[in-house]
DNA sequence: GAAATATCGTTGCTTGTGCAACCTTGCCGC
DNA sequence: GCGGCAAGGTTGCACAAGCAACGATATTTC
């Protein structure tokens, strides 16, 4: 119910704007929802940022890893990497110290602290991630594993690509 | 080149990963993946960030709106609509005036110039939801419309009960 | 082996965005 | 009609995040 009240003529049923039929469009605003309603938790209950806890989640099964490798496990930028991790240095969850291998690198890893927040959160997020899919039958959860994979891939191919494969393609 | 070469140990592969299982996170990337690609060539090409380009859609069909309207049809917030509205009208697509039935209202349109530019477009726009799209079954493709629908309710609820109904839920 | 080049990570800077405060206008009680 | 209260919209402020530039270390080439 979108349009409660009766009071203002106003806004429109679903369905005659175009945004609403554009699966671009619907998958951001969906994303983000869930991702904010999540985060939401954590910033107020840990005081962790989805960077930071996605970091944490990383270490804790492949540290140690160097902050483009987290990068890459991540979706992040560098940049956000390397800031988020500072914080969680300063709160004592992790703890880096140069690659001897390699001078340029940093090797990251948790600490005792860390790892225990990790075990803490993971499972309340899984709760959260339940409770949002229990709308959706065992065969949708199915198809939508599958079809995150595809897009992805997609969005992969077009990276590689790069210049728009576009106006070629088009409607063949 | 990410990791092929069998020099570089690291970067374990996919699936080892509890992120790499987490619905919210997979969601999220993709979502601003696919965003991001057409945001850029809007950007590139017309100088149309992808606040505006929202306004745009929806005022071609339903203007006037308020920016209050708006807000609600774009799932943005209203800070936003406000300023990417007046980047719009400096850039003479979009016009706007007080509403003669409420003097805090305005009332927002478009130009001609704002109405050619949503048809030029639109269409380039849709090329390329197909373009993504092209990888998914035809049953893929029902079935994530579905899928955004339910989700999108499921934030709706969450919204209106707010503190989280978990805890209780959790495993029942 | 030295010079050019590439990689890694951090920092400076700019930009977008949301929140809160604010101003204005309409609304309601009395 | 006046005083409080709500709703619409804009602006100030703080902050997150990406990009580009940089310093430092590795690697390659000649």
């Amino acid at each position: 119910m979108v349009n409660h009240s009766g009071s203002t003529k106003k806004i429109p049923a679903a369905g005659s704007n175009l945004l609403e039929t554009f699966i671009p469009y619907r998958l951001s605003v969906v994303a983000n929802r869930v991702s904010q309603s999540i985060a939401q938790i954590f910033d107020e209950k840990y005081r962790l940022p989805i960077p930071e806890w996605r970091i944490l989640v990383v270490l804790d099964s492949h540290a140690p890893l160097s902050v483009h490798e987290i990068a890459e496990l991540t979706s992040m930028d560098k940049t956000r990497v390397s800031r988020a991790h500072k914080r969680l240095v300063d709160l004592k969850l992790a703890q880096m110290e140069a690659d001897p291998e390699d001078g340029r690198k940093v090797s990251l890893t948790l600490t005792r602290a860390g790892h225990a927040m990790v075990r803490e959160i993971v499972p309340e997020a899984q709760a959260m991630e339940a409770w949002f899919l229990k709308v959706l039958t065992r065969a949708e959860r199915k198809t939508l594993d599958g079809i995150l994979d595809k897009l992805y891939e997609r969005s992969e191919e077009l990276h590689r690509t790069k210049p728009w494969p576009i106006r070629v393609e088009e409607e063949r």
